[in-house]
DNA sequence: CCCCTTGCCGAAACCGGTTTCGGAACGAAC
DNA sequence: GTTCGTTCCGAAACCGGTTTCGGCAAGGGG
């Protein structure tokens, strides 16, 4: 029972640092007491069969000489290696880009507030990161994962599941799982942008959804349908595109809706980067965004406020959602249930200049604004 | 030494989850063949004192067995746990958001080609951020760290030299210390941007710095005035100015620069987000970049290419620059001196179009151009 | 006063690896 | 035929924690 002191030795492992090391354990704490490492521990761990008493005592002199458990000794025992993993999967487009540091903020403060880290990993495939997490998984580097991104028929999801590995998603599953998540209502989104499009005086208005391969395009589309709906209007096919990811690929979406007899006056993004597509897409034919033509995008990322005129946009809080997923997952591994680990957020809609009033008469196309009513 | 087959039970641990965890352990290695869990462990990690024939017995039952070592079991007594620390310094500005997920990628991919993974923690402040290093170091969360955006006199590396942790600069340092570090020859970048508008004509070119707490400033500063030197021009002081990151503080930097009595014809950035402010204060004086102003930016950020002109910059890999800097820092945990672990790369000039011929008469001002000789 | 709880802690095993130490087996040298 | 030196592996300690089990002492009930 009796130690020589404090644990200093010289750590020669790597031979080219030859560091010094001085550390804490958990013995030193137990033997500055007079007491055994197991008391120690589990006074540390709100071992019931402690008393108050030893519990303070234990606890003081922890922290007087700054002891602190090595996640990884406990990870053995445990099995909890008090990290959550991140996949992120490159080239699938650009789109997330943006977002990603604000969201590895938030995840990161929402895990160090509980004692977790981050683990992550990126990959550039969707087979890359599935071998991905089996690996990771195979290998315990983290006690559950956050899934951006969600898809319709996510083999994340599935190979989790079957695994029993503790997970949470950014987004909404359509498979049969009960999934703890967290969403924002891309939904809600569609249908505001709708009504202000609408109150503006807009009667055609165009919609171009994001990768259909995600679970959110089905969510915001719906949401579009709904509004358009509620306000009486009625959506030709045409008007509605779909898997548009990237600016290129909501020019083209735009340049084919105005390239229609009777183009849209307004066109409603599931994403900015398409959005900001519709930009290009509305100069090429001359027309002027915000004036001519309305353009409402969804995402908020931070190249929309630097276009002219400044792009309209519902902003999704990434910050936010990432601490909530790591919060969410972190209870999720403590053993909470998903049904009781579902939360939603809505994004709030920031004007920033790119809609302008409809045409005078709703019918007159945006190419004969202004009175020329020879459609 | 008989050990009941494999390691199969019921983890109980997290009462939510009830995962049945069926683990390969080195134990069930040595007992299928009949040796003990010392000769497997050092046959796996190439002790000198075991047979060959005996090594490939080992090796070849082990993956037949799908033998894993768990790293972090490892890690209570070699003291490693495979994992390489990034802290990223968040609202610093945002100049490092657009490289991100690049430079995560090739760290990622350098890290796990060697086994290890990418821990990451954000932090808010310089303060924030050493006070993070701290924590990780003392719970040894990694065996070495990444520093981006290397500044001078930069606290980090006080303290991880200090604490005799291992560490990899991207940038290079000041500091008396010699650092494993990767770097791209911003100096290198500066002189040719010098060149290459010198050879168009122009000889009033003006250069904006970045952020003179980072290392870099002053290298790419003295690659442009090496540059100008080189091309017999002189450089006036009212042409140089620093502390540009955004494209705000492009702006307002280039605002003044066009506003001086002569004016200069080219601009060179160290830091392509002040290249955009410099389209706009451009566009603010009637000015069309890439005819009567040129510029040159340095990074290569997704945006430059979607402004019009596309802006003509150095682009830096960051994802070969995240790759080196892994496999930099794991030879260092590994024991190699910091002094063979120093490379560099130079940045590809992307000529985009942000740059024209100078003006006829090289005195002539951009405001006369045309030769409307008056000044 | 005895017995039975209950509260509280120590002893020891355990987790999955690594590393030290020592000794058996074998061949070479004398 | 000893002696000595290698080669190669087993036994056991060790890393820093956690968890099981059992036992001692105090307190309560009969």
């Amino acid at each position: 029972m009796i130690r020589g002191g404090f644990n200093l030795r010289i750590d020669l492992h790597d031979k080219g640092m030859r560091r010094a090391v001085t550390r804490v354990t958990i013995a030193d704490v137990s033997d500055a007491l007079g007491l055994t490492k197991s008391t120690v521990s589990r006074a540390l761990n709100h071992y019931p069969d402690i008393s108050e008493t030893t519990r303070n005592r234990v606890k003081a002199m922890a922290d007087k000489m700054g002891y602190r458990p090595l996640s990884h000794a406990q990870a053995i025992r445990t099995g909890l290696v008090k990290s959550l993993g991140l996949v992120i999967q490159m080239a699938d487009h650009d789109a997330q880009r943006p977002f990603l540091a604000e969201f590895l903020a938030g995840l990161s403060e929402g895990a160090s507030a509980e004692g977790f880290t981050l683990t992550i990993a990126t990959s550039n495939s969707a087979d890359a990161t599935v071998e991905t997490f089996r690996s990771m998984i195979r290998d315990h580097k983290a006690d559950g994962f956050v899934l951006q991104r969600t898809m319709i028929n996510d083999q994340r999801i599935e190979l989790l599941s079957e695994e029993q590995v503790p997970f949470v998603l950014f987004g909404r599953t359509d498979q049969p799982y009960d999934c703890p998540s967290f969403d924002i209502l891309g939904e809600v989104a569609m249908r505001e942008a709708v009504f202000h499009l609408v109150s503006l005086g807009h009667r055609h208005i165009g919609f171009i959804n994001g990768g259909a391969q995600y679970t959110y395009a089905p969510f915001r589309k719906a949401g579009f349908l709904r509004g358009m709906q509620d306000a009486g209007l009625s959506v030709d096919a045409e008007y509605v595109s779909q898997d548009a990811v990237t600016v290129a690929d909501g020019e083209a979406a735009a340049a084919n809706m105005l390239s229609l007899p009777m183009p849209p006056t307004a066109i409603i993004c599931a994403v900015d980067m398409a959005a900001l597509g519709v930009y290009r897409a509305a100069a090429s034919v001359g027309l002027v965004v915000g004036n001519d033509i309305s353009v409402i995008g969804y995402d908020g990322v931070p190249e929309g406020a630097h276009v002219s005129p400044p792009l309209s946009t519902f902003a999704v809080n990434f910050k936010e959602a990432g601490q909530r997923l790591s919060d969410l997952l972190i209870r999720r591994i403590r053993g909470a249930k998903p049904h009781d680990l579902q939360e939603t957020a809505v994004p709030k809609f920031r004007n920033r200049g790119s809609t302008g009033p409809g045409p005078v008469d709703p019918n007159t196309s945006i190419f004969t604004k202004g009175g020329n009513y020879e459609n």
